[in-house]
DNA sequence: CGGCCAATAT
DNA sequence: CATATTGGCC
């Protein structure tokens, strides 16, 4: 074996250092190659003939880690021989011909991976992978630690979810940008996430099989990139694979803090591998990715806004380790930031019908969340789509690519409001959930009254603004009750005001 | 608890 | 430098 798990293990700033057989007959290529390989770091050796790189891989000093042949017609059966000669070093074959049965040809002589010249740097970054999957899985073989075959186990297992989730992603329209967050590796059935095992923290392992038939929504735990190999333990792989989606461990060499000595995070780095993690309780940072403000949503609207409270959404969301104050403070950012975008720099000002508290900054003292629902259900406010002609809508800034990638999975629309009002918007509205009966009643009673728990809601000039703002920015989050109109419907309105074209240019409405 | 907001982290 | 989150305080 060229290398095992625990040599990686112990690597410092891996894959630093990887010695890379090239064997490639143009010289040219072989050099450029070369050049980006090491510039990554890696040793390389470059051949340009057969036999110097087959008496080389016969030298055991030379110990490679990796081989990338090129392959072209004329040379292939050499080639062949070589990957026969070489079934230890994994060996990635390339080729400008990209001839299918030359790459199965390859593959089946036990070839790692066929990659298509010419070699981008993204395409040889991760070549490490292959050496890490060689070394992992032969470790998983040879190991007589338990403990190592279990890592490995648990590494593959990871490796498992990963791909499962990320082919979910794939498949998924509603897939955030977070899946590409890391740039997908040329091997398909590796992933780079090579994560560790921190024995201290290990709690069991069963809780890690649970995770791993989970089921496939979640988002995969964002990975780490660090110089050395990096692990989670399992219980923070426990712990965010719980939290069904996102809340994701900071990166792992981060120990995790005494609340009180916060300032330390950054000096904790330091001790990349070997944390101990003491309480083993690290403090998770909580990514409100989609999937999980998808909840959220989903709960505030469940509740509804009189009982959008924070332990009650905390208690819907079903989310193991998110916590109230989480909750509150996602609550409230979101909250804080469509007033900030809605008032800006007013801040002197009050709400035409100031009311008595003194608090200037409580201007919705009894319902400070999502403040903004209840204009928008109301017809005459803002009854249809087109808005009124003081806002001339600006459709070419509403297509997709321009919302937070919530957004278009997310329906901020009330319930009623998609009933009674997604068609007025153009905006068939999908439920992302069956149904839930109590919120029927719960907006059917403020459709039927109003005013019912929003006796003192900002007056128009307030609402107007809300609605200029909103749509002026829609990159911004949408107030709850405000949903974008799809771009189907604005084209269709717009050719209905004779408006043909669209503009190109995507700002431009102030 | 629920909220707000300054301090931090990213 | 702007945002996103956390930590604390009221």
């Amino acid at each position: 074996m060229v290398c095992t798990a625990n040599d990686l293990l112990g690597w410092k700033d891996f894959p630093k250092g990887l010695r890379v057989l090239l064997l490639d007959e143009d010289i040219d290529s072989a050099n450029v190659i070369k050049s980006k390989l090491e510039e990554m770091d890696y040793v390389v050796s470059a051949f340009y003939s057969e036999n110097d790189a087959l008496s080389a891989i016969s030298d055991k000093s030379k110990g490679f880690h990796v081989a990338i042949v090129e392959v072209r017609a004329g040379n292939e059966d050499g080639r062949f021989k070589f990957l026969e000669r070489a079934k230890d070093l994994p060996t990635i074959m390339t080729s400008d011909v990209n001839c299918i049965s030359t790459m199965m040809k390859c593959i089946a002589l036990g070839a790692v991976e066929f990659l298509e010249k010419p070699l981008s740097e993204d395409k040889l970054r991760n070549i490490w992978q292959h050496v890490a999957h060689k070394a992992f899985n032969a470790g998983a073989k040879d190991e007589n630690e338990l403990l190592k075959s279990e890592e490995a186990l648990i590494r593959l297992e990871k490796v498992g979810i990963k791909q499962e989730i990320i082919q979910n992603k794939e498949h998924n329209e509603e897939v955030s940008v977070e899946s590409d967050k890391y740039h997908a590796p040329s091997t398909p059935q590796l992933k780079q996430g090579m994560r560790h095992v921190d024995n201290e923290d290990q709690t069991n392992l069963s809780t890690e099989k649970e995770c791993v038939e989970h089921d496939g929504e979640s988002k995969f735990v964002e990975i780490t990139c660090d110089d050395h190999l990096v692990v989670d333990n399992v219980m923070e792989t426990n712990f965010s694979k719980s939290l069904e989606e996102g809340i994701n461990k900071p990166s792992s060499n981060e120990c995790c803090p005494d609340p009180k000595d916060g300032k330390k995070q950054n000096e904790a780095s330091e001790h990349p591998i070997s944390r101990s993690s003491k309480s083993g309780r690290r403090k998770v940072k909580v990514d409100w990715s989609s999937e999980l403000h998808k909840k959220f949503v989903q709960a505030v609207e469940q509740l509804g806004v009189d009982q959008a409270i924070p332990s009650r959404i905390l208690e819907l969301m079903n989310v193991e380790g998110l916590t109230r104050h989480n909750v509150a403070s996602h609550l409230q950012q979101k909250y804080r930031l469509q007033r900030r975008h809605i008032l800006p720099k007013e801040s002197g000002r009050k709400w035409p019908q100031t009311r008595h508290h003194s608090t200037p900054r409580n201007y919705y003292p009894q319902k400070p969340i999502m403040a903004y629902p209840p204009p928008y259900h109301s017809n005459q406010v803002y009854p249809t789509w087109p808005p009124p002609h003081s806002y001339p809508p600006p459709p070419q800034t509403w297509g997709p690519p321009y919302y937070p990638t919530w957004h278009s999975s997310v329906s901020w629309l009330w319930n009623p409001y998609q009933e009674t009002q997604a068609e007025t918007w153009g905006c068939p509205t999908i439920p992302s959930h069956p149904s839930f009966p109590q919120n029927v009643s719960q907006f059917q009673s403020n459709r039927t009254m109003p005013n019912n728990s929003f006796d003192h809601y900002p007056g128009d000039e307030v609402i107007d603004k809300v609605v200029k703002e909103a749509i002026n920015k829609p990159w911004l989050p949408l107030p709850l009750g405000l949903k974008p109109p799809s771009t189907e419907s604005v084209i269709s309105e717009l050719s209905k005001q004779g408006i043909s074209t669209v503009p190109p240019k995507i700002n431009g409405c102030h």
